[in-house]
DNA sequence: TCACTAAACTAACAAGTGTTAGTTAAAAGT
DNA sequence: ACTTTTAACTAACACTTGTTAGTTTAGTGA
């Protein structure tokens, strides 16, 4: 665990400001005078405002290509992955929710990398879909459609990061377990 | 049911865009240039560009308001007043998708009226919650953390604007159906 | 001590921003 | 027939944008 560099840094400030207003809306002086300095000075560190959306973006989409990718590999029901899903995204999210932001708000201004991070979105859903789909077929799942259950799934954690900064009482296992039974099991008594 | 000024047209042609690059990124010579003209006549529609981020959100919230002032007084089961904030979503979303992303995404853009339409989320926020906590204390719903219970709705209903343009095929009641059976029965079998 | 490097600075650029002023041409109202 | 209105236009504005060039300053290794 290396110390945090200056890049790491303006990345990290970055992401906190895109969360806010949004990649587009937030310039490279609003950045300088967050990090307190001027904005050409920034460009000792990093070589272009896209970078450093590129950097936020990539790195999370690919934690969550290996981390599905230990999913699908497990040898566990297919209820069990769709608890490991939901466990990955309260990790992914609770040790970056800046960046988060970032990846479901401003990835089509992503440019060179869009294609690659369509990519990595695309494969992530389609596995997501096949476990739902397995869990059908042997009856874990309900029988309703499994583009709906991945949709009301997918989206409640994509949303995760808006509202994990606000429950910071709740620690991540708790939150993962609680939001498991609301999305697995229901909330009809 | 009067005919779609040109204003409308702008109106319109603008939340189309600000759904596909979000607010800041879209310029008045690009809704100019979707709409054929010269971004110096639009001033003759509209007072900025303010203005129509305004247009577009404020009327969807207070769409929201009152409907979700209907189910309150409406004399059906918590479930039922649960079912009805589907429908209501899903309603809503059907014929506005491009202005809906708006308010998911660019409502911290509002300025002058930022106030304004926090204060209407915070209110339905609130009543949101309220329906779930009696529908516990009623014993219909499950006795789990009220907040993430909606936090799980909330989300997915905000996120509709995505997924409804996709698919066309799915007529507002069955989407509002199964989502309904999905969100509030769960998946487990 | 001296060269080198890291990381800040000032100054400037070319392009793009929302918006205003003034003009024009066609349509509508009287 | 004349006036008014509508809705487009061109030209320009003051300001902001991301980024580059060149300079300065402080710390590091030889």
């Amino acid at each position: 665990m290396k110390l945090e560099t200056r890049k790491d840094e303006i990345i990290n400030t970055a992401a906190k400001l895109f969360k806010e207003k949004g990649y587009s809306a937030v310039t490279m002086r609003d950045l300088a005078t967050a990090m307190g300095m001027k904005a050409a000075s920034l460009y000792n560190h990093i070589n272009s405002k896209q970078d450093i959306l590129k950097a936020i973006i990539i790195s999370i989409a690919e934690e969550f290509t290996s981390g599905m990718s230990i999913i699908i590999d497990s040898e566990v029901s297919n209820i069990n992955k769709l608890k490991k899903i939901v466990t990955l995204h309260v990790n992914i999210t609770s040790h970056n929710t800046n960046g988060m932001a970032s990846l479901n708000n401003d990835w089509m201004h992503l440019e060179d990398q869009l294609d690659y991070y369509l990519q990595l979105r695309n494969e992530y859903e389609t596995n997501f879909l096949k476990i739902i789909k397995e869990g059908v077929l042997s009856s874990e799942v309900k029988n309703s459609n499994p583009e709906i259950i991945m949709f009301s799934m997918l989206t409640t954690l994509r949303s995760l990061y808006l509202w994990i900064p606000k429950k910071e009482d709740l620690s991540a296992n708790d939150l993962a377990n609680s939001l498991s039974q609301v999305l697995i099991d229901g909330i009809n008594n």
